[in-house]
DNA sequence: GTGACTGCAAAGTCTTTGCACGCGG
DNA sequence: CCGCGTGCAAAGACTTTGCAGTCAC
């Protein structure tokens, strides 16, 4: 069942008519080569290289990152006014501690959240399509005398 | 203890050795004139007459939200890349389900939920500070055929 | 071939800042 | 009166868009 990321991006665009190109291919590479939280600016960073071979663009990067999305292999969220990405396929369900010194997002699963996920939306009458939680406080090794 | 928010916000200004002014007065009882959520442009919105008058500008705007963040009166938030502000003087804690469809927010409080916080934090060696719950679907009336 | 994709530059959107004047305490 | 606060305009950060040429299929 399991495609390569760039395989499962190539299928989804060709189900909505739209093309694999070779920018797409190095964005998509570079987003899968290591599992992590970035953002534009951190992947732009790691694709300098190849911007400056104008193999691709600054627009191109942020077009693709929406196409990602939308295929549902990245999942987008925000966090202090910027925009946040992270493997959503092939990636269990998940939320995040976030350390407000450091700024790093560690990733947990609990089954007790979705249980009172779905028991707020029951109350309210709403149709739970998801939740996004993030616990926020100090790591342990930003505590810890230096 | 309860103080109105515009003079629980001259105290705060006072501590730190800033001034209660004109524009601050008139931003702060907009604001807590009534409970709900805002973002910066609606507040700018609802600001627009005195805006004409000249009684105040858009960066004092901006800067008094900071003021009063800072002082504990507002809690900010990030949704969907913008800002949205809500009190948090005299106001309970809670959290949020949020209608995709018609962009409202709702008010939750789960025991259960700051439970689930207490022990994720705990197991990872984090030192709790807060969280961010966003619960996300579809409301009643927005579920209903029209 | 043909229409989606790209690069470029330019425009947006939301928010912040520099500076000279004004006003609160 | 001192110096924080304000208004203005301009700059910023980040992201999006218009357009003409290019490439995937």
């Amino acid at each position: 069942m399991k495609l390569s990321a760039s395989a499962r991006f190539a299928e989804a665009l060709q189900q909505r008519g739209k093309r694999m190109t070779r920018q797409r291919q190095l964005i998509v590479q570079q987003v899968f080569s290591h599992h992590d939280h970035f953002d534009a600016d951190e992947l732009l960073d790691h694709l300098r290289p190849l911007l400056a071979q104008r193999k691709l663009s600054r627009p191109t990067v942020y077009r693709t990152l929406a196409e990602l999305v939308e295929a549902g292999l990245l999942r987008k969220m925000s966090l202090g006014g910027r925009s946040i990405y992270e493997h959503e396929y092939g990636y269990p369900q998940h939320d995040h501690l976030y350390c407000q010194q450091c700024n790093r997002l560690v990733e947990f699963h609990s089954e007790e959240l979705n249980r009172v996920c779905a028991a707020v939306a029951a109350e309210h009458q709403f149709e739970l399509s998801g939740h996004r939680m993030l616990v926020v406080g100090i790591c342990a090794s930003c505590r810890q005398p230096k």
